[in-house]
DNA sequence: TACACTTGCAACCAATCGGTTTCATAAGCA
DNA sequence: TGCTTATGAAACCGATTGGTTGCAAGTGTA
């Protein structure tokens, strides 16, 4: 199925396990300890989160170690950025408003 | 019911919407041309989207022209901003380790 | 080898989602 | 006052979601 960063942010539980796996590779047995849902339940939130090249895994023996994929975050970093102009213009624009009204008052 | 901005961008037709009126104000109508799905369609969107409060409504006559919230766009911002900072300190130890390599060449 | 542990996958299920059609309401216009 | 236009809400539907239980496969260990 195609995955989208956007849908598996979605979910909090996923966001969860993201700033989990972000801080220090995990398993997905230690990561299940931290929620309510099952060990399964999480197995397949890491499943979307691999899907959409979210996390890396790294296995060592039997245990597979999950860790966050920091440059795939930088996506949604990509589309916010149009907004971010918007929301920064919009506050140059303000912030010369002010500037204005400011100097009217030095003017009196 | 509760709505959570990062559910709320997960749809690829609300991305769009997002996008669309974003640039300006437009109704309902005007934004269902854009898109293969009916009106109501959008509208349910719409609803959403004001749910969560990304967007802000201005009635006009009879009708109603939606933009964008932007403040609220920043709320996934902050979110990302714990990110951001791994990111940066990563690329901050790669241009460290490339200025080490590139001094070491120069003593040689 | 036998057993315990870690994991992923399949099957199932209730709830939610995104879409449709239908209908009600309110505003502009002849 | 009718008629058209713009919109939201309700009822319905198939697909998807997030969860469960059960099972199979692979790895470490006595």
């Amino acid at each position: 199925m195609r995955r989208d960063i956007f849908q598996a942010i979605a979910d909090p539980t996923r966001r969860a396990i993201i700033a989990l796996i972000a801080v220090q590779a995990m398993t997905p047995n230690a990561l299940a300890e931290k929620f309510d849902s099952t060990r399964q339940a999480v197995s397949k939130h890491l499943r979307i989160l691999t899907e959409c090249e979210l996390v890396r895994t790294e296995q060592k023996g039997r245990e597979i170690y999950y860790s966050l994929e920091i440059e795939k975050m930088k996506e949604i970093d990509e589309w916010l950025e149009q907004y971010r102009k918007i929301w920064e213009t919009r506050f140059d624009q303000l912030e010369e408003v002010l500037a204005t009204i400011k100097k009217k008052k030095e003017e009196k």
